[in-house]
DNA sequence: CAGTGAGCGAGCTTCCGCTTGACTT
């Protein structure tokens, strides 16, 4: 009975700190939240002062029944979750559910995994602090009031199974205006002049120093009269200047940073980078990889010290702490590092070492001296005009921490100044060898990426280190947006190019909107942001959750009751959400786009209940309009009555072949021909399903058969034995069976395939 | 998987933050 328990909240955790306490100390884990609010109603006594009704959720009786054990066996219950209003609020339900006494229960709390940081907490209980725990409360009940009131508005005004929340609902809101913004973009046209000059210095040859110029122009007109000044100028350098500058590392990672790097310099999804450090964290090699938090213990920056000089000398160690600059932030943990700085380089799968090799990097750097560099700036002046030309470089006289890490830049169109400055010297003189003035547009509006969503959530506050990668995951699970590639399309680009006194036009195709891996808004998505901002403008401004915040803050200092708070939120809240109820009409985002030429009849988009469409003519008793699905991207906001024309012109009916009439269309897997009830796709850049003929649908089915009977390698009637991508497989009545392993696929009878069939069919369970 | 576009209105959907497995394909 004389036996400490300590409870954490992660297993992790857990196993190393059981270490640190010696054999005295039992220490385990309640996984988190242990209670939560019921599911059913809405889990709250709004009318009885918003108690919360709490349930021990299915995946937790299990840990809780341990945690029952462990306690009674126990004298002293340590409860050691985070330091945060989350962690307050387990220490206090497990306080509560494992009905722990106050003699017997001590609350501690430490912000490092450190054998002297765990001593010195046990050093140091205290009890659980209940205003903190009211905050959390708070929090949760506004939430769940939120997303339990706002959603079923949206199942009756606009879709089933909609949602909306807090947290959510604002990521949404981002990317739609972010898709406003560039819907509403008017590129500009400019010129960009630059200069190539001839440097020629008798002992190194010949080398060009490359140069802007300072003038802006917009009409080609005048980039001509430009260059025909130029072609008249004789050049010298009228101005050198050079200065001193330092650069430093950026913070160590935080859950958010983490995700933003990884996906620009490894590629990695948000959700992906997560998975990963989780199993480096499982395994030891890192700090906890949910974190608002840029501290790093005394001993990490001891041993990165240590680390550095052995690896790149003295000079480039510099020991820093950095302080949190974020939002909201609760600095329950450190940054995220390697647990052991001595250890560049891990063993594991390959995305397990690029994402330890970055961690290891960045947290290096931050422990590095300042790179010291030389920014020259050359005028060059023109002898008929004051216009003149820049060239700039930097040149770095120290890496320092640029050693080993850089960090990537958000804006990837300017390519920086890497020019080499030749020797040169005020009052030289300068010949041209070439000069262009090349037509350039003003870039859009930078569409969101999953990590640069998750940089503007960090910097608004919303959302937390534990519920970045889940809160993209669910707006893209409902359907509001959609993670995309666009090819982008070519445009011509105007250049003028000025050489040995002649000027030459050309021009030059570039790609333009250009898009790999970008969030994208769907039309459900747009209607139920606009649904939001038209009713509950106030949950979903961008300073609805940074407002609370300060209210809850209140509530964890004591300085205001968590009921009241609530009481003050509900009561205009409910009121919006009875009235929306009642009055707000259904929303389908309904377009008048004109008159159908042929009938004179009105032509619509509209949400229709499967999916956007447009519709031509109204329904009455006698007649019925015609429908057509949007394409894929088409947004109803944005589609042009041509376009939505095209859409009727399919399905499109072709010759009879072999006595079955072929139709094109396109599906959801893009165009096809249907023949027979058989699909065939159409190739992809090669057929356009409006103009497709006959003789070339019929060359399509000719060509998959022949390819769909090298597949084949044995067939019973219905049974099909085909050779797929992963192996040899059965294909019986639309499904699939694998073929157990060592089984030679051309052997297989019709009876050894039924066996298959009925074997993994039998356990078949559909979700 | 390649359509549908309506309804008598059953019964369901939904939030944010803590934390990891338990299941198959």
């Amino acid at each position: 009975m004389s036996v400490n328990l300590v409870i954490v909240e992660s297993p992790a955790k857990a196993k190393t700190i059981e270490k640190f306490l010696g054999k005295d100390f039992k220490v385990v884990s309640s996984f988190g939240h242990i209670r939560d609010l019921s599911k059913k109603n809405i889990g709250i006594d709004i009318k009885n002062g918003f108690k919360p009704e709490y349930i021990i959720p299915d995946d937790k009786k299990k840990v809780v029944r341990k945690l029952c054990k462990e306690a009674s066996n126990a004298s002293l219950v340590w409860l050691a979750s985070d330091e945060d209003r989350e962690g307050e609020a387990i220490a206090w339900h497990l306080a509560q559910v494992l009905d722990l006494p106050a003699e017997k229960t001590k609350r501690i709390v430490f912000h490092e995994i450190t054998k002297g940081a765990i001593e010195k907490a046990v050093t140091s209980p205290r009890g659980i602090n209940i205003s903190l725990v009211n905050a959390q409360q708070a929090r949760r009940v506004l939430d769940r009031l939120v997303g339990y009131e706002i959603s079923p508005i949206l199942w009756k005004k606009v879709q089933p199974a909609l949602s909306a929340g807090r947290v959510q609902s604002v990521a949404l809101r981002l990317i739609v205006e972010r898709e406003r913004d560039i819907i509403s973009f008017k590129p500009v046209l400019s010129y960009r002049l630059t200069a190539d000059f001839i440097i020629d210095s008798a002992d190194k040859g010949k080398a060009i120093l490359k140069a802007e110029a300072s003038k802006k122009i917009t009409r080609e007109k005048d980039a001509r009269s430009f260059l025909e000044l130029c072609a008249a100028a004789s050049y010298s350098i009228d101005d050198i200047t050079v200065k001193p500058g330092t650069r430093s590392p950026a913070p160590p990672f935080t859950t958010s940073t983490l995700q933003q790097e990884a996906y620009s310099k490894l590629g990695f999804s948000v959700s992906q980078t997560m998975a990963v450090a989780q199993r480096l964290y499982e395994s030891g090699k890192i700090t906890y990889m949910r974190t608002d938090s840029t501290n790093l213990s005394q001993l990490a920056v001891n041993t990165a010290a240590i680390a550095i000089k052995e690896e790149y000398g003295e000079e480039y160690s510099r020991p820093r702490q950095y302080k949190t600059k974020s939002k909201g932030a609760q600095e329950a943990h450190e940054a995220i590092r390697p647990t052991y700085m001595n250890k560049k380089i891990i063993q594991g799968t390959q995305q397990e070492k690029k994402l330890y090799e970055l961690i290891w990097k960045r947290t290096a750097a931050c422990q590095m001296s300042n790179a010291k560099v030389e920014k020259t700036s050359i005028r060059i002046a023109m002898s008929n005009t004051d216009t003149h030309f820049l060239a700039q470089a930097e040149v770095v006289k120290f890496d320092g921490f640029l050693k080993v890490y850089r960090e990537s830049s958000d804006n990837n169109g300017e390519n920086g100044t890497k020019t080499l400055i030749p020797p040169v010297k005020k009052g030289m003189d300068l010949k041209y060898e070439s000069i262009i003035a090349r037509e350039r547009t003003s870039l859009q509006p930078a569409r969101y990426t999953e990590a640069s969503l998750v940089k503007k959530m960090e910097e608004l506050g919303i959302g937390r280190p534990s519920t970045y990668a889940p809160v993209i995951s669910t707006i893209q699970n409902r359907g509001y947006v959609a993670r995309e590639d666009r090819p982008g399309e070519p445009r011509r680009i105007n250049i003028l190019t000025l050489t040995a006194g002649i000027i030459k036009q050309t021009g030059q195709t570039e790609k333009t909107g250009y898009e790999k891996s970008k969030l994208f808004p769907k039309n459900i998505g747009i209607l139920v942001n606009d649904f939001l901002v038209e009713h509950f403008s106030n949950i979903i401004d961008y300073n609805f959750t940074a407002n609370i915040e300060v209210q809850f803050d209140k509530i964890a200092e004591g300085k205001k009751e968590w009921d009241s708070m609530l009481e003050e939120f509900y009561d205009p809240f409910h009121r919006r959400v009875s009235s929306t109820l009642t009055e707000a009409n259904r929303k389908t985002g309904i377009r008048e786009l004109g008159a159908d030429p042929e009938t004179g009849e009105p032509v619509y988009v509209k949400m229709g209940r499967f999916g956007p469409v447009a519709q031509i003519g109204d329904a009455s008793d006698d007649k019925k309009p015609r429908f057509a699905s949007l394409l894929k991207g088409q947004l109803l906001e944005t589609i042009q009555f041509k376009e939505a024309l095209e859409l009727f012109k399919l399905p499109r009916k072709l010759d009879e072949y072999e006595g079955h009439e072929m139709l094109v269309g396109i599906g959801r897997f893009g165009p096809f021909v249907k023949h027979n009830n058989k699909f065939y796709s159409l190739k992809k850049g090669v057929d356009d399903p409006y103009n497709i003929t006959s003789e070339r649908a019929i060359e399509l089915i000719q060509e998959k058969r022949e390819s769909d009977k090298k597949k084949e390698i044995n067939r019973f009637g219905d049974i099909l034995v085909l050779k797929g991508r992963y192996g040899p497989y059965i294909s019986y009545k639309k499904k699939n069976y694998k073929i157990p392993k060592g089984t030679d696929p051309e052997s297989l009878s019709e009876e050894d395939c039924l066996k298959i069939i009925e074997k993994n069919s039998g356990s078949g369970k559909k979700k």
